[in-house]
DNA sequence: TCTGGGGTCCTAGGACCC
DNA sequence: TCTGGGGTCCTAGGACCC
């Protein structure tokens, strides 16, 4: 039996707990750069107002002239309640298994087993009490079943579902293109095939799920049907590949001011890297043309991007050596006077820091952390983000930083921000 | 004027090996 | 009357997730 809990509107419900005239008022939390509503709460949702809809298509209707709140995304606030939410699942349940920021997939312990109902209750009840976020609870026999649990639970006052063993009602009350793992390219396809429901989905012959959407969707239907295929991920496990990548809060025009903005978000996921004790073999840096119309013409994104791919002389998670290197290798990439709204680093060929490797013959590669850079992640844990910077990153006041206009307090991670009462 | 960021997995096809 | 068989590794692209 597999339970799934996660935040209600969890970002917009992070930022009511910090600020409580925030209750029963329409609020969203916007995107990076104040971009466009990424978390509603339910009275906002009530408005008709969708999922990504532009901030600056709602400025008008901003309180205090108008009836809606904005927040800028705060993800050190929502990554310190994520953490606080883990700490009370692990002390409930037998095993907890983080899936993201705001989800988490947990087993009851066995005595639990014939009053989940009332166990799902008791774990709603505590994380709303201590830590201020109401939450849904699903529980089921995998996790596909158990994520439709959590939105039937949601819907609910006391919050909570159990799938019964015996669903063909509910499924059949589903569209497919509800289930998880069905994105929004396959509800076209299996249309064609005359899978309407997530009954249908489960009662699908597997061949024609196979061809319809591999392997990935034979596994959904499985899930369906109450056998275990999602493999359990660690939110928190060493990753494949790490990036950073941001829309600048003003266009750059010139290749000198593009080469600081890349050298710091390479700075970024060089901290997020070595944070796994990792070390890259090299990366892909590209950065985003503004087109006109880019978001008119919907999709079409061909042709905006400019980008390389750059190999690092031995693996490394020094920053210095890894912004010599795309110095070096992008030259003339970046044509100077092209107007880029975004760019990025992703950095790729990750492994641990020491681990046993292929060894080159002809050379003697040290593959160990920068003691250097150990050094400078500490000082800045210390006395804040980006008090120790390095040069290549720019000695002036970023223009393409990015806007963040209505941030909350780091509320509780921060002791120049805690919550003023009166 | 103004639209986010960070990931995962799977598959097909090509290059290459003996 | 005619040119093998069995693999691995890498990459790009597509689909999905939050």
């Amino acid at each position: 039996m597999i339970g799934l809990v996660d935040g209600n509107n969890f970002f917009v419900s992070c930022e009511r707990v910090v600020d409580p005239k925030l209750n029963g008022k329409p609020v969203a939390v916007l995107s990076n750069n104040d971009g466009c509503c990424v978390s509603r709460s339910n009275e906002f949702k009530a408005l008709g107002i969708g999922m990504g809809v532009p901030y600056y298509q709602l400025k008008d209707r901003e309180y205090p002239k108008g009836d809606l709140f904005f927040r800028s995304s705060n993800y050190e606030l929502y990554g310190d309640m994520s953490r606080r939410i883990i700490e009370v699942l692990r002390g409930m349940a037998a095993d907890v298994m983080q899936y993201s920021i705001d989800e988490a997939f947990i087993r009851p312990p066995t005595p639990e087993l014939g009053r989940l109902a009332d166990y799902g209750g008791r774990i709603r009840s505590r994380i709303l009490k201590w830590i201020g976020i109401p939450c849904g609870v699903g529980f089921a026999s995998t996790k596909t079943l158990a994520k439709i649990a959590n939105h039937i639970g949601k819907k609910l006052p006391e919050g909570v579902f159990v799938m019964p063993d015996e669903a063909d009602g509910i499924l059949a009350g589903l569209p497919a293109g509800e289930v998880w793992g069905v994105g929004r390219r396959l509800p076209a396809k299996l249309r064609a095939e005359r899978i309407m429901t997530a009954k249908d989905l489960r009662d699908a012959p597997d061949d024609v799920l196979r061809s319809v959407g591999g392997v990935t969707l034979l596994r959904t239907a499985l899930e369906l049907r109450g056998v275990e295929c999602h493999e359990d991920r660690d939110y928190a496990a060493d990753p494949d590949s790490v990036s950073c990548s941001r829309s600048f809060g003003e266009k750059v025009g010139d290749a000198a001011t593009l080469m600081e903005a890349i050298a710091s978000f390479t700075a970024q996921a060089a901290v997020k890297l070595r944070r796994h004790g990792m070390l890259a073999a090299g990366c892909n840096v590209y950065a985003q043309v503004a087109t006109p119309g880019l978001f008119e013409r919907g999709g079409d994104w061909e042709g905006s991007f400019h980008g390389c791919t750059v190999a690092f002389p031995a693996p490394t998670d020094a920053t210095n050596v890894m912004t010599e290197a795309i110095r070096r290798s992008i030259g003339a990439l970046f044509v100077s006077g092209a107007k880029y709204r975004k760019a990025g680093v992703v950095l790729f060929g990750l492994e641990k820091a020491g681990a046993v490797h292929q060894t080159d013959l002809f050379r003697s590669e040290q593959r160990v952390a920068s003691p250097l850079y150990r050094t400078i992640d500490a000082i800045n844990a210390r006395l804040g983000r980006g008090k120790v910077f390095s040069a290549a990153e720019g000695m002036r006041a970023p223009s393409w930083q990015m806007k963040r206009s209505k941030m909350s307090r780091r509320a509780t991670t921060n002791w120049n921000e805690l919550i003023t009462v009166r």
